[in-house]
RNA sequence: GUGCCCGUAGCUCAAUCGGAUAGAGCACCAGCCUUCUAAGCUGGGGGUUACAGGUUCGAUCCCUGUCGGGCACGCCA
C-alpha cells in the first residue's frame, strides 16, 4: 500500500497509475503521468489520459488499456473508484473521507501549508527590475517588480532556494547623460543661464539632486562654465545636428571641465537615484538579496575576460574596426558588437559577462524578467551563453507584457523622457500597494494588461482585491465572535462536514498545493491571483448558505474547522503576492 | 519590409505544456438584509475561439496562408 507523505492527492494518485502504467506497459514506460481537475463532478476528481497516450505504442484499445491500468492499481485508501470514462479517460474519484479530514492538514501545517518540494532545495536565481537608475520606477517597471516579487515567493514555496537580484546599469551612456543633467541644473540653479538639451533628463528629480548638492556644498561644482558654454557654442544652431551626437559632446566637455569632480558628481547622482529606487521598492514589498553593479564586472576585468573567452572560441572577428560576435551562428538574425571602434565594449558586452557571472555562481537556474520590448535581445544573449559552452536551457527569459494605465475609460499618457510619466510611487499612493501588487499579476505575463485606475481604487465587489480580503476578514470576524482557543479545531472531528458546497470548498483547499506547484512551474502568478478569487466566491457562498456559529457543538466546530482553514489558505496565498490580509474591513 | 508576441461572450480575461458540453468577473434582467460584516449571495440570457485550409481518436492550443493589433529591428542601454 502506498500512502501520501504530504497532504496532495493528485501526486498520490499519479504515483498509484505509474505504478500501474508499469506493470501494464512493461519496462520502456517515457510517457509523462498528467492528471487533470476534472470540470464535472460525474467525472470524478482527477481524470488521466495516461490510457489514450499508451494507445499507439502498445496497439490497443484506449478504453481497453484504461481497464488494464485501473485493474493494476495498487489499493490507497483515498481511492474512492475508478472509472474507465468517454475516449479512454480514467476518472479518479477522491474518498469522501479523505476531503473532510482535510482541514487537519491545512491547520497542522498552518503558514506553510501548500508549501512543495519539488524544487529539492536547488538554487534558482530571479533577476528582474533591473531599471537604469536615471530617474523614479514608473508603472512599466511596476510590473516586472510585482511579477518577479511574486514569482520568486512562489518558487521559494515550491522548494527552491531562491536568489532575487537587481542588475545595476550604473556604467554608459545612460548614467552620464544623468551625471551632465544634474550638473547642468545645479550651474542653473547658481545663476548661470545655460540652455539644458531637450534629450537630457527634464525630470524634477534632477533639479532636486542639484539642490541637494548646492545645500551640502555651496559653490564648489561651479567650475568655468564660460568654458563649457563656449563648447557648446560652437555649433551653428542653423545647422541641423544629430541630437545624441551633440550630446555626446557635451558629456565628454563636461567631463574635461570638471576633472575629478565629475565621479562625485556621477556618483552623487547614482547613489541618490538607486536609493529612491530601492526605497521606492521596499514600499512595494519587493526586496532584493542582491544588487549587481555593471561597474564592478568592467572594474574586476569580468567583461574583457569573458570577450576573451569568446575569442579563444573564435566567435569573434574584426569589421569596420569593431569587434563583432557571431551571433548569427546560434540563429540571431545579425552578428552583434561587443568591442566599438573606439575601444569601449557594448551593452551586450557586459551582459554576457552578466551571464557568465550567474553561471560561474552555480545557480541551477536562472530566471531573467525583461520587458517585452527587449524580446529581440533573447536570441543573441542565448547564443552568447552557448558560444560559452554553457547550458542554455538553465536560463529561462520571461517576457513581461507592457501594462496601460486606464482613468475613467481612457488611456493615461505616459512617456519617459518628457517627464508626463506616471511614477511607481504617484500609482501606489492611488491605489494602494496591496491593488497594485494585485492587479500587476492578475493577468497573464505575457498578455497585455489594461489596468483599470478606478477599479483598483473601487471598495466594491468588482474590486478582486476587496473581494478576496473581506472573505479574510469575514472568517477573522466569525473567529473573533467564537472566542475559542482556536487549537481545538486542529483535532476535531469534520465528518459532518457532507453537504456538496462543504465538499467542494474542501476539494478546493486541496487544490492550493496544486496551484503553488503549477505557478512555479510555468512562472505563472497569475494563477494563485485566479485561484484565490475562486476560493474566495466560494467561501462567500458558503457564509452566505450556512451559519457556522451553530448550538450543536461538534458542527459548529466542524465548520469552524473548515473556516479556519479557507483562512489559513487565504492567508497563504496573498502572502505569496505579497497582499494583506486585513482582519477588519 | 523582416522577425517575435497576440487575436476567445458587448467589455476585461481564464482554460493545468493536444482532452470530455470553452469557463469567470463586469455590464444587462429578476430576486435575497430582525440571523456570524450586503465590500456579500441566488437565478437568467449571452460563442462558428479573427478567417480559410491541414495534421489525428480529439485542436482555443500544433503546421501553412490571409486579415487585424502590439513590440523589436543602433558601434543606445
Amino acid at each position: 500500500m502506498i500512502l501520501p507523505n504530504q497532504p496532495n492527492f493528485k501526486s498520490h494518485f499519479a504515483e498509484l497509475l505509474h505504478h500501474a502504467a508499469s506493470k501494464v506497459a512493461s519496462s520502456d514506460l517515457t510517457t509523462r503521468i498528467e492528471l487533470a481537475r476534472t470540470k464535472q463532478a460525474k467525472h470524478g476528481d482527477y481524470s488521466c489520459n495516461l490510457a489514450m497516450q499508451l494507445a499507439k505504442p502498445l496497439h490497443k484499445n484506449p478504453r481497453e488499456i484504461a481497464t488494464l491500468l485501473i485493474d493494476a492499481l495498487p489499493p490507497s485508501p483515498y481511492l474512492e473508484k475508478a472509472e474507465v470514462a468517454g475516449a479512454g479517460f480514467i476518472n479518479l474519484f477522491l474518498q469522501i473521507s479523505a476531503k473532510q479530514q482535510f482541514p487537519y492538514y491545512v491547520l497542522k501545517h498552518g503558514s506553510n501549508f501548500g508549501h512543495q518540494n519539488i524544487g529539492a532545495g536547488k538554487k534558482i536565481q530571479v533577476e528582474f527590475v533591473s531599471a537604469n537608475p536615471t530617474g523614479p520606477l514608473h508603472v512599466g517597471h511596476g510590473r516586472g517588480a510585482a511579477f518577479g516579487a511574486s514569482l520568486a515567493n512562489i518558487l521559494a514555496a515550491a522548494g527552491f532556494t531562491v536568489t532575487r537580484e537587481y542588475y545595476v546599469n550604473d556604467a554608459g551612456r545612460q548614467m552620464d547623460i544623468l551625471a551632465l543633467s544634474t550638473w547642468l541644473r545645479y550651474l542653473q540653479l547658481n545663476g548661470f543661464t545655460i540652455p539644458f538639451p531637450k534629450n537630457a533628463y527634464q525630470g524634477e528629480y534632477v533639479r532636486d539632486m542639484a539642490q541637494l548638492i548646492e545645500k551640502a556644498h555651496g559653490k564648489r561644482y561651479v567650475h568655468q562654465p564660460d568654458l563649457l558654454l563656449q563648447n557648446l557654442s560652437s555649433t551653428p544652431l542653423e545647422i541641423e545636428v544629430d541630437e545624441e551626437e551633440q550630446l555626446n559632446k557635451w558629456i565628454v566637455s563636461a567631463k574635461k571641465i570638471l576633472g575629478e569632480d565629475y565621479a562625485y558628481i556621477h556618483n552623487f547622482a547614482l547613489t541618490e537615484q538607486l536609493g529612491d529606487c530601492r526605497n521606492d521598492l521596499m514600499e512595494f514589498g519587493v526586496e532584493f538579496d542582491t544588487w549587481l553593479s555593471e561597474q564592478s564586472l568592467f572594474d574586476n576585468g569580468m567583461v574583457a575576460h569573458a570577450v576573451e573567452l569568446l575569442e579563444k572560441k573564435n566567435y569573434l572577428y574584426q569589421q569596420d574596426g569593431a569587434t563583432w560576435f557571431r551571433s548569427t551562428h546560434f540563429g540571431d538574425e545579425k552578428d552583434r558588437v561587443v568591442q566599438r571602434e573606439n575601444g569601449q565594449f557594448t551593452y551586450f558586452a557586459s551582459d554576457i559577462a552578466y551571464h557568465l557571472n550567474k553561471f560561474e555562481r552555480g545557480f541551477d537556474q536562472m530566471i531573467d524578467v525583461w520587458g517585452a520590448d527587449h524580446h529581440g535581445y533573447v536570441s543573441r544573449i542565448k547564443g552568447a551563453i552557448q558560444a560559452l559552452a554553457l547550458d542554455p536551457a538553465k536560463l529561462e527569459i520571461s517576457l513581461v507584457q507592457f501594462a496601460v494605465l486606464y482613468r475613467e475609460g481612457k488611456k493615461a499618457p505616459m512617456s519617459t523622457r518628457s517627464g508626463e510619466f506616471v511614477t511607481l510611487r504617484d500609482l501606489r499612493r492611488e491605489v494602494g500597494k496591496d491593488a497594485a501588487r494585485f492587479f500587476y499579476v492578475m493577468r497573464k505575463s505575457d498578455q497585455h494588461l489594461d489596468f483599470d485606475l478606478d477599479l483598483a481604487k473601487s471598495q466594491s465587489n468588482d474590486n478582486p482585491v476587496y473581494y478576496i480580503q473581506y472573505a479574510y476578514a469575514r472568517v477573522c470576524s466569525v473567529m473573533a465572535q467564537w472566542d475559542e482557543d482556536a487549537a481545538i479545531l486542529h483535532s476535531t472531528d469534520t465528518t459532518m462536514l457532507t453537504s456538496p458546497m462543504e465538499l467542494a470548498l474542501l476539494q478546493k483547499l486541496i487544490d492550493f498545493p496544486d496551484m503553488v506547484e503549477s505557478a512555479a512551474r510555468e512562472s505563472a502568478p497569475h494563477l494563485i491571483a485566479f485561484y484565490l478569487r475562486e476560493l474566495a466566491s466560494e467561501f462567500h457562498s458558503y457564509y452566505n448558505a450556512t451559519r457556522f456559529l451553530v448550538t450543536e457543538i461538534p458542527l459548529r466546530h466542524a465548520r469552524l474547522a473548515l473556516v479556519a482553514s479557507v483562512q489559513q489558505v487565504l492567508r497563504n496565498g496573498l502572502a505569496l503576492l505579497d497582499v494583506s490580509a486585513p482582519e477588519k474591513m
